[in-house]
DNA sequence: CCAAAAGTGTTAAAGTTACACCCATGT
DNA sequence: ACATGGGTGTAACTTTAACACTTTTGG
């Protein structure tokens, strides 16, 4: 994870949910744990974070992460919740992992969760220290180290629950041209329904900030699609 | 704080923000810290609170907390939010309670606060332990120990949000029997703005599940308001 | 009889939902 | 020509907001 482990406190760790939007579904950004034992013997993907530094805000250390994972400063992140159950670090995969990878006997880790909107592109898949990540999307998740498939399973609730109140919040999951079709799939993912196509129209696209551009789809067999960009 | 200090991971603690409205005003529950330092030495007043053991979830202590201080079990306590701020525990009169306290040097606490809503009666006003509880009004508090009034603050904001989308979640707080504009005045705190008494009348009164009882204001100098009470 | 708070309906405005047809493109 | 998804407006319904007078009680 780190070099510096004398600087960690091994009781709070910080993992971050950090979701994206392909056109299609959502994906969570996923962290390939470095090979310091054989792949077999432990779960391998994991919520991108880390033990908190002694000296560190809560809230920093999430920035610091998804920096490290992005290669860039990203404006939303949102602390979520705080897990410490006393058997969420018990999987004997998870135990080796750990302690593997920080040389000290650990005991129970309670985590806080941050949730991160990003959009996806090539940048945001750069290797971080000795782990790898990549999108994965969230409805057909492998086991996950650790309580991370639950922690992602709560955040997304918490999306859903956050995008009623503030649905602008998901243009930051959004690539930089879209169609009116790829954010209608979005709000419907999110909201858990079906959405009328001439309502959104109506009532999403129609709204300020929403730039339609000369810009339509290529090769598809069928009307091409108008582009899109989002001005905040 | 406890007898047991070996059982205590001196790393997290859990905090409870219990909220309650006397009919007037919202209302949150204190808790004065024992005297093992002459009370002129340090702020007083805290969140009833106090760390994690090591073999608990972080849920079982704040229901625990509650417990201890309402002496009731109470279901509706929801995590709200971590806090970790390196500088939360360096103010020189927390850091000399702490030591006495706990018996050991402390470094950087995070800590899990936790909202329940709850009446307000004789019964929650126990004594816990060495600590005294009381209730102090929400807009006119004095210092108190460590952050807590900033996790006041922002819990308070947390409530109106959640009470913007589920306002049945109010009645956890209203006296058995109570009137009108007991409820109404609470709506009013919680969603920042005056609500139309009329309107009021017809949206919230007249739901099922607010049930008017044959008693009336006894010795007020205007016509005596009806008292209601509420069935799930 | 005066002050103070309780109680009680209607109307306009805004927002939300339901619904059907023609258009452009590739095969 | 046909299959596929893109693009567009109107009317009913629901929800929310604005608004004023009469009642009861104690002093």
């Amino acid at each position: 994870m780190d070099q510096e482990a004398l600087n960690f406190d091994p009781h709070v760790s910080v993992d971050c949910v950090i979701l994206g939007f392909d056109g299609e579904s959502l994906q969570v950004l996923l962290s390939r744990r470095g090979n310091e034992v054989p792949e077999e013997q432990y779960n391998n993907l994991k919520l991108p974070g880390r033990l908190l530094h002694t000296d560190e805000d809560l809230d920093e250390a999430a920035l610091d992460i998804i920096t490290n994972v992005t290669g860039k400063h990203h404006p939303l992140v949102k602390q979520f919740r705080a897990y410490g159950s006393p058997s969420r670090t018990s999987n004997p995969k998870d135990v080796l992992w750990l302690e593997n990878a920080i040389k000290q006997k650990i005991g129970r880790i309670v985590t806080i969760s941050y949730l991160s909107l990003m959009r996806i592109n090539s940048r945001t898949m750069l290797l971080n220290d000795s782990d790898a990540q990549l999108w994965y999307p969230v409805h057909d998740l492998p086991p996950l180290a650790f309580d991370h498939n639950q922690i992602i399973q709560d955040t997304l609730d918490e999306l859903y629950r956050m995008a009623g109140q503030q649905p602008q919040m998901l243009f930051e999951m959004m690539p930089a041209k879209f169609t009116a079709a790829q954010l209608r799939r979005l709000h419907e993912q999110v909201s858990g329904k079906k959405i009328d196509v001439r309502n959104f129209a109506k009532l999403v696209m129609n709204k300020p900030g929403i730039i339609p551009l000369d810009e339509w789809e290529q090769n598809v067999s069928h009307r091409a699609a108008r582009y899109y960009r989002f001005k905040p």
